[in-house]
DNA sequence: GCACATGTTCTCGG
DNA sequence: CCCGAGAACATGTG
């Protein structure tokens, strides 16, 4: 899935229905990639948790229940986090239960995500590695971020830790929204053009959100449907369209 | 069969 | 140790 707008919106869907419920039982497995915490682990981690709030740290969702305990995930390419019991497909690696017979469940079909539980005395080295969060990055912050660096201003974006959040989708709007060559050296850059970079990725990540986040293939909101923001993309999926003004004057159809 | 896919991490070379 | 480029991870789709 997801970069920082899709992540953001499944953050305050899930809220919306978990905040406050307790996980009743829980269906996790099996073993795999997916699992930095082992399923049986997990589940007894899991079950009789009461969720207090969700964060989000770039790409990474952390739930926090009333003990103290945290859940991370993050959905990886594929992963899906929805409102509803999915059928099991193979795909599905964790159903919860809750109070007030409401289910969750998490699919992933690549497993690239990944689910960990953080005792409550302990910190999570994924988390600390991450740079600051992409949707509030100032433009002082982007340039220090950036400092130095020899690498390209798109590998720079998507680095997480100089800046958390960019993937391939929203680096190259941002990049074409400030006018700035995806290949240009990112210690490069004029303070000028820092500054027009750190506004464009806030508003853009921030308009992707008002729009449910882009879904260009697996991404779905938590009610199961589409996001809408691809229809706004002016680079990213449409190499062909650049070619083509007429094309690239309009927005494309919803896929559904 | 081939190329490619919203991501992260490990390896290798400098 | 730092940095950057590319491969690897697992699976589906066009």
């Amino acid at each position: 899935m997801p970069e920082l707008p899709e992540v953001e919106t499944v953050r305050r869907q899930l809220l919306r229905v978990w905040k406050g419920r307790r996980i009743e039982s829980a269906q996790v497995g099996p073993p795999s990639y997916f699992f930095v915490t082992p399923p049986s682990r997990l589940k007894r981690k899991l079950v009789g948790q009461t969720l207090l709030d969700i964060k989000r740290y770039g790409k990474t969702l952390v739930a926090h229940f009333e003990d103290g305990d945290r859940f991370l995930f993050h959905l990886g390419m594929t992963g899906q986090f929805v409102a509803s019991a999915l059928a099991q497909d193979g795909h599905v690696h964790l159903i919860l239960h809750l109070t007030g017979n409401k289910t969750l469940s998490f699919r992933d079909v690549r497993k690239f995500g990944k689910v960990e539980w953080i005792d409550k005395t302990k910190n999570s080295p994924r988390l600390d590695r991450l740079g600051p969060d992409a949707l509030a990055i100032s433009s002082e912050d982007l340039q220090t971020a950036l400092r130095g660096r020899k690498t390209s201003i798109k590998a720079a974006l998507l680095n997480q830790k100089l800046l958390s959040g960019v993937g391939n989708i929203y680096a190259d709007e941002a990049l074409f929204a400030s006018k700035i060559h995806p290949e240009r050296v990112a210690g490069g850059l004029t303070k000028k053009e820092t500054n027009i970079l750190a506004e464009a990725v806030r508003r853009i990540l921030e308009q992707a959100i008002a729009s449910g986040g882009s879904t260009i293939s697996d991404y779905v909101q938590t009610n199961g449907k589409s996001g809408n923001y691809q229809n706004h993309h002016q680079v990213y999926g449409r190499a062909s369209a650049i070619s083509a003004p007429n094309v690239s004057s309009e927005c494309r159809e919803p896929t559904k």
